[in-house]
DNA sequence: GTTCCTGCAAAAGCTTTGCAGAAGA
DNA sequence: TCTTCTGCAAAGCTTTTGCAGGAAC
């Protein structure tokens, strides 16, 4: 599945596998809700209590420029990771925070004035309320 | 134009009309290139020696609040604002850091499990390498 | 007089950097 | 041995907060 996958993505990229990065990793694919770096290092040290910041902050990173986490920046205080880098867009509910998953067709947005672009990365974000705060 | 509509709309939502204000007002009208708050502060601080940064942060955020300027948060390291509040997309090149804007439908964007959301803001941003840098 | 606005200084919060020791190939 | 990785401490940046003086109404 997915944490399996990922291994070897980057078993075939050449970046060791340290218990660290494999406990960060599943925790992606666990937990698919966004999480912030501080969310990441407070659940791992539960079970890593040496683990620094600095370790989830290296990883975060090389795993983003290896294109296999995607860094979602709605807030200016926060980066979350999201370990799905499939074309989804991100709502932000305004009262709770939570960020939830929507469904998009990139393809189906029509864009002008990007002839020439090369376009590595598409973003979509949305503000609002939840149902659930409605 | 862009500039006393602006003013209209402050006056008409009773927000006071301040040397400052209308000085950052402006700037945002003329300079449509998605500053910085650094930006803005130092440019300004050119005519008015004595602006403070928490100026511009204050004016910026009741800005936000009424709706008027949007912020834009691609990198979480800096928050850029934009006088436009029309839809239109964002692309950022990873190589010379500028900001274009490009025109989008947003209405022609199918997306799925937004049923009951209430959506107040929609973003869209990709990043690549625009065609000077390539 | 009351409210709002400005600006300084300090604090807060997230992220990066430097470096030494440890681990891995 | 050489490279990579970890983790501590410190530094760097952006943004927020507290507060006193000033301006506006």
């Amino acid at each position: 599945m997915m944490f399996e996958s990922l291994k070897k993505e980057l078993k075939k990229r050449n970046i060791n596998l340290s218990y660290q990065r494999l406990k960060i990793l599943e925790y992606l694919a666990q937990n698919q809700c966004h999480p912030t770096v501080d969310q990441i290092y407070t659940d791992i040290q539960k079970s890593i209590p040496t683990l620094s910041k600095t370790t989830v902050y290296n990883t975060l990173k090389k795993l983003v420029e290896e294109g296999l986490v995607r860094v979602i920046n709605i807030e200016d205080t926060e980066s979350r990771y999201d370990i799905n880098i499939e074309d989804h867009g991100h709502f932000k509910c305004e009262n709770c925070g939570n960020i939830f998953d929507f469904s998009i067709n990139m393809d189906s947005l029509v864009c002008n004035g990007l002839d020439n672009f090369r376009i590595f990365d598409r973003h979509v974000y949305f503000k609002g309320i939840c149902p659930q705060c409605s």
